[in-house]
DNA sequence: TGGTACCATGCATACGTATGCATTAAACCA
DNA sequence: TGGTTTAATGCATACGTATGCATGGTACCA
């Protein structure tokens, strides 16, 4: 900056002031104006961001994990909010936790040495401690996909996924006419499986049906192979639900593919639904029923809220924002 | 750092020389670390890694732009560089270009203003010159997934896939017993395609047999949809080739699932072959016959080679570095 | 013509850290 | 005891930018 206010001949605030034209009401003349660009285009001149975060206190970055990038459900989110932060002059970084508990601090200790101005995440194993101390230290605008945080300005957007959930497998029972229904699912401190898991229970329960311990598995942690792990355990046992409802549908067809290996035949011998509806539920065979989530606006709302965050337009307390699931009748249920 | 320095009782230098033992081999007593150390502790002290990266002008950053998230072949890459940058204390900002110049510029844009120590890229619209320039304006080091960039100093990465594609046609004629091959391609500025096209040429020379126009498609972008897309084309077409290599494994699913969405059967009325081994591959009923790339190895070599040269152990002129393809018969072909 | 207002720009400084150099005190040697 | 080395630390500064304040100049008005 310094070569090209001397190039132009003036002074290296002007030039700062020049390119910053619209944060400051202060008057440059146009002669000067125009000095300025022509050296930087001369000097083909980059603004150091670096430099720019230290004086102002903000880095245009804005830091999204999520928690599996093999996981489809993903994939437009991000896209989305890299466009939608594009549009607003913000970059994106990117971090995949993998679910793990360790990565996800790591990712927290990254954000607070390495400042950004909002984070968008999927907490899976972090607690509410671990999120108050961050933004305590940071001030961080945060919105979490899919999670309740207890702290009063953490934004969050989700599905209403026990209710959507709980009609899933009502249709299961009344409509498809299964007389009986399993569960495969994720330990209890895997958000959001017991959310579904209570509206399967809900759904059970208005059905007047017993839970079958048998029917109903908690060894999934949401990837494609932990859904082969439960098949490979239902093979195990003696007697089968006739469908299962799986909280993903990674999960989904994992169990499937497992089944199928197995030389058994979806839905004839054992029907399968999952949740999200990611592109492989209509790559699989038999096509996978699941509920899809509307992720474009999810991954909008999630931007669109951190961004008004950000840029002050939204100071309250938390919102709560809701996307509609809608549920998708294929063949495997 | 300056609080810590007060309540530790010494300078705000001291503190920094605490932290960094390694840098400088300067000393400092035992008493006076110790003191650092609990002010830290005590204030839950955390370096500005925005301002250490302006005055060491290294930022313990490097970033990744990979061309289409929802390719599953990059999330294994994803993965291990992560990790293995992770072991170096190097965090990862990852990028996804969705095979679209714009954003391949913006990125090489962002990186300028926003310096990292090293980039890992795949590069398809890029040209030589941009990326010249980039590095003569930042000297960043660069290494490449895939692609032959003329600068002598930019490391590339990947599988002989020209010789992997040759030997894939070779067995599919020769072994499978196929009459004919066709080609599912993409534009010849799409890299890797141009490579697989040649090897796809030479099995076909080899094997005595005419390139038949009718059965050579380059309409794809590596994307599942534009695979459908060729498929609809071949399925306005009077004749067909009893098999198709397709330059990926996305293309040949979108190519497999719209014929059979047609009403066809793979691989009976048309076999595909794609390349990658992808796990939606293992998913798509036929099982798709495909020439796996070592991906994790693949990621290692990306990570292990740019931090060479980040951290000086590497200065010659460029590496290029090959890792194995093997072919996986499957069912699809 | 002298005073006031305002436009355009420069000067000085701060953001949080790392590091060359200077300084002090202690230790050692002759 | 005086001088020289060494260990431990502080002082000053720079990285590249943004911004409050001061300043010079021009135009306007009475």
């Amino acid at each position: 900056m310094r070569d090209v206010a001397r190039l132009a001949g003036v002074s290296q605030p002007t030039v700062s002031r020049v390119l910053n034209e619209t944060t400051t009401a202060i008057s440059i003349s146009e002669e000067t104006r125009q000095k300025v660009f022509d050296a930087v285009r001369e000097l083909q001149y980059r603004p150091n961001m670096t430099a720019r975060s230290l004086r102002t206190q903000e880095t245009k970055m804005i830091a999204l994990m999520i928690a599996d990038i093999s996981n489809s459900f993903y994939h437009p989110i991000v896209r989305v909010i890299q466009d939608v932060a594009r549009q607003h002059d913000y970059d994106v970084i990117i971090a995949d936790s993998d679910h793990r508990q360790d990565n996800e601090r790591h990712f927290i200790e990254a954000v607070t040495r390495r400042p950004v101005d909002g984070v968008i995440m999927v907490p899976i194993h972090l607690t509410d401690e671990e999120i108050d101390h961050f933004i305590a230290q940071t001030r961080t605008p945060v919105v979490v996909i899919g999670v309740q945080i207890k702290h009063p300005q953490v934004d969050v957007v989700w599905a209403d996924d026990e209710q959507a959930t709980y009609e899933a497998v009502r249709w299961l029972l009344t409509e498809r006419g299964y007389a009986q229904a399993g569960f495969v699912g994720v330990p209890d401190d895997f958000p959001p499986g017991p959310r579904r898991w209570r509206g399967y229970l809900r759904a059970m329960e208005e059905a007047g049906l017993p839970v079958e311990p048998d029917f109903v598995l908690f060894d999934g942690d949401f990837t494609l192979e932990s859904g082969r792990r439960c098949a490979r355990k239902v093979l195990a046992q003696e007697r089968w639900a006739p469908v299962y409802f799986a909280v993903n549908d990674l999960m989904a067809i994992g169990f499937i593919l497992e089944m199928q290996d197995a030389g058994y035949t979806v839905p004839d011998d054992v029907a399968v639904m999952g949740f999200d509806d990611i592109p492989e539920a209509s790559i699989i065979r038999p096509h996978l029923t699941t509920v899809a989530q509307l992720t474009r606006e999810l991954g909008d709302k999630l931007a669109t809220t951190l961004l008004d965050r950000i840029e002050g337009r939204s100071e309250g307390p938390k919102r709560v924002l809701e996307i509609a699931c809608k549920l998708m009748p294929r063949q495997s249920a």
